[in-house]
DNA sequence: GTTACTTTGACGCTGCGTCACGGTAG
DNA sequence: GCTACCGTGACGCAGCGTCAAAGTAA
């Protein structure tokens, strides 16, 4: 048995974190003197110290491993291979996106073009929904094209299909997503939009390019004495459900605006 | 200009975190109305909250962030490259020996030979110091060489090379360090170290497996009835001083102890 | 008038670091 | 009795999320 000081060399974890483990019930020591309180570890403990920093490295909170570690079932495989690569993954992926950006911001600011365009009014079929998160986008495709379908409805010749951000503001969990797809309309579900302006933006390839785009819009927006006046739009082309291919996207960013005053 | 909610979608940063960047001085709206306290943002602004973001996902304080964007001459070259790369490659190499050691975690609980030796007493240069890292421990090394050198003294034939970590506690930053090479000592500044119990592991290969080593130490010492008494120790046979591949190193890992009771 | 935004607090959360003050093991 | 350890609070910090109460814009 390891008094905490020792303990702490052992594991690399320090005191104050030890006892942090403790209140939270992650890892209580194996022991504690009643007189004096003084916890006493087992070596044994040293294994069950060194996940939780290995967990926690990997971007698990606290609360988490100790449900991993309550019912190490449903971790093993679960958890541990399915969970971390993802969360892995995503780390990754945002550090990449991050250095590109950064180092394209400057010379990149504005060479979009930006086109004026008059959305005319048209029939579509949409589904609106609070999503856990933005890279659920694709279910509520999904659900989308299984309803036109099952409605029987047929979508247009030149199909365009539309997500809107309904949110009032930027939000990461619990976004409010609404996808339409423009139809001819046989069934009674669909609704009419009516025309409106948009400025917008066509740019391929995949979507780290997205702050770079809507800069673009907003200096369009300032400089030609407009304002925005609904949610942002995007137009897919090219989806990521037609190509797994980031270079062969094609997206339409835009948003209603009206002249100032 | 564009008030705080279509800004808030233009950066995807959200409004409650625009009020703290304000706070922080990071990024203050063009204008405020003083009537109304109403925040307006320019679209050239966008540019800043894109840097930010991007920078702050590769792992930058908020803090630091600040400091960059007031001088961005310090920050071109010098924080974008060299502190940039450093960060990210720390993070990818956490990241990475967690996964291992977390897989290898159970099949290696214990695989270690466990050795009880007697350190025999020995002559001693040596530096104590306390440095802001433990990866720093290589700029000690320097110091002891070079002092060693400047008095003359003589390395034993079979050198020894130990590193001792004092902290009575594990600690992160501003750690106690001590490195000791054995000399013949022919000059007045080393000292006499009497000898000592200690059990060690001989290991070779990177640091990643540190985990598993004091686990299997730590239960050697739990099952064979002694008690730490010291702190840790470092004994580099092969160190990354002489070879540049992990797998090429040599160490041995132990700390004084004393029978129980 | 109504609805959609905005304002300013103020408290909550995670994962500990950092005192401060006092008890204990050897 | 000294010194090196251990105990329990309690507050601090980053980076916002999350109410709440109230004013404003269209």
């Amino acid at each position: 048995m390891f008094k905490i000081g020792d303990f702490s060399k052992l594991t690399n974890l320090t005191v104050r974190a030890l006892h942090h483990y403790e209140k939270l019930g992650l890892l209580t020591p194996e022991t504690t003197d009643p007189l004096t309180n003084y916890r006493y570890y087992s070596a044994r403990q040293i294994i069950t110290a060194n996940q939780i920093k290995a967990f926690q490295q990997v971007g698990f909170s606290l609360k988490e491993i100790k449900k991993m570690l309550e019912n190490p079932d449903l971790m093993e495989d679960y958890y541990s291979t399915l969970e971390m690569e993802l969360k892995a993954e995503r780390e990754k992926v945002k550090k990449k996106q991050a250095m590109l950006n950064l180092l394209q911001q400057n010379p990149l600011t504005a060479e979009y073009h930006i086109e004026l365009k008059e959305i005319p009014e048209r029939k579509v079929v949409s589904i609106r929904k609070i999503v856990a998160s933005e890279d659920q986008e694709f279910q509520l495709w999904n659900e989308l094209m299984s309803k036109i379908e099952k409605q029987n409805d047929k979508i247009t010749d030149s199909p365009q299909a539309m997500t809107i951000y309904h949110d009032p503001e930027y939000r990461q969990t619990d976004v409010d997503l609404e996808v339409q797809m423009n139809v001819i309309g046989n069934s009674s579900d669909f609704k009419t939009i009516s025309s409106f302006m948009m400025p917008t933006v066509t740019f391929s390839g995949s979507y780290e390019q997205m702050p770079q785009v809507t800069t673009a819009l907003a200096l369009w927006t300032e400089n030609n004495g407009y304002s925005i006046s609904g949610p942002m739009i995007n137009i897919f082309h090219v989806s990521p459900a037609q190509s797994s291919n980031p270079d062969d996207w094609v997206t339409e960013a835009g948003y209603k605006v009206r002249p100032n005053k």
